[in-house]
DNA sequence: TCCATTAATATGCGTGCGCTTACGATCTGC
DNA sequence: GCAGATCGTAAGCGCACGCATATTAATGGA
């Protein structure tokens, strides 16, 4: 029998972070195939979905709107839009800032993708009940949109 | 009105890997800290974890169990050893084997810091209903069952 | 007895990333 | 009109990781 508390006795369940960081790292390699497929980086596709999204206004609010260094992005941008999947023009009311756009092609190869990734995500999700399914889309789009600066402790 | 299909269209949901990979993430980014506190890095934690739950044989099984290199493994069993929390002898059937076992001071230690860990977590959790979080920890633990293998498509 | 195999270990390579610094162009407040 | 701040861009540093190789000890089968 188990003891009630978790002291010295084996926990009542996996930490949350053994369970979710390795998921995510499986949903990620899954994407690479699709992705490599429609000759995206990991980086660009999340490009082409954060600016479909909503525009950003600047190229570091969208390296932070990713989770991107604001110096990496520069890179995945150029290459973007040498293809002609997005748009880079300088704003005119601010001649600093370069408004980034998706273009129809942009569009349509960030829908192909999404599709086919979705696709795949859908394949997994079936294993599990509807309402256990929408339960747990629920919970994680509610947990995402905690930031970490305030959930993470700094005195633990 | 949004078209029914996700063609062209914003899409009725996040990828699950937008979602999942940024809250893994964030969690692993909480629990630095604590293991801080602890003196154990974050692969020093997950080896303590691990050989808790069912002893491994050999310390390449325990490398890929915990998805780590087999290579770096090392200088961590090494850490870990010199600190007291695990011990690291020759089985006697098979003297090329390292039999790794946690010691009475490294469970204190594992204890103590997952507890801190899973208390901060259920902090997280407190923000969803118990029956949302019920079903959320339920298709967790179903979906990390599932292996990258059998899930990647690689023809896509 | 000898040889192929396996475990642990050391070492080096290439990569991707976060972080920092620097610089030119531009804007804004004074 | 000038000084300080802001944006995009380039370049470099250091770290952690995956991967590959080589070595040593030990096993086990031909």
């Amino acid at each position: 029998m188990r003891r009630k508390s978790t002291s010295g006795s084996r926990p009542t369940r996996p930490d949350l972070a053994a369970l979710v960081a390795p998921l995510g790292r499986t949903l990620m390699a899954a994407e690479l195939p699709v992705l490599r497929a429609h000759d995206l980086s990991m980086w660009g596709y999340t490009v082409l979905v954060r600016l479909e999204d909503e525009p950003v206004r600047t190229q570091a609010a969208l390296a932070q709107a990713i989770g991107a260094d604001k110096t990496r992005i520069i890179p995945i941008l150029d290459d973007l839009q040498d293809r002609g999947l997005i748009r880079r023009e300088p704003d005119p009311d601010d001649r600093r800032v370069r408004l980034v756009s998706v273009t129809a092609k942009g569009r349509r190869v960030r829908t192909s993708a999404q599709d086919a990734i979705q696709r795949q995500e859908e394949r997994l999700l079936a294993r599990v009940p509807a309402a256990d399914r929408r339960a747990f889309l629920r919970v994680l789009q509610e947990l995402s949109r905690v930031s970490a600066d305030e959930f993470i402790d700094p005195s633990a």
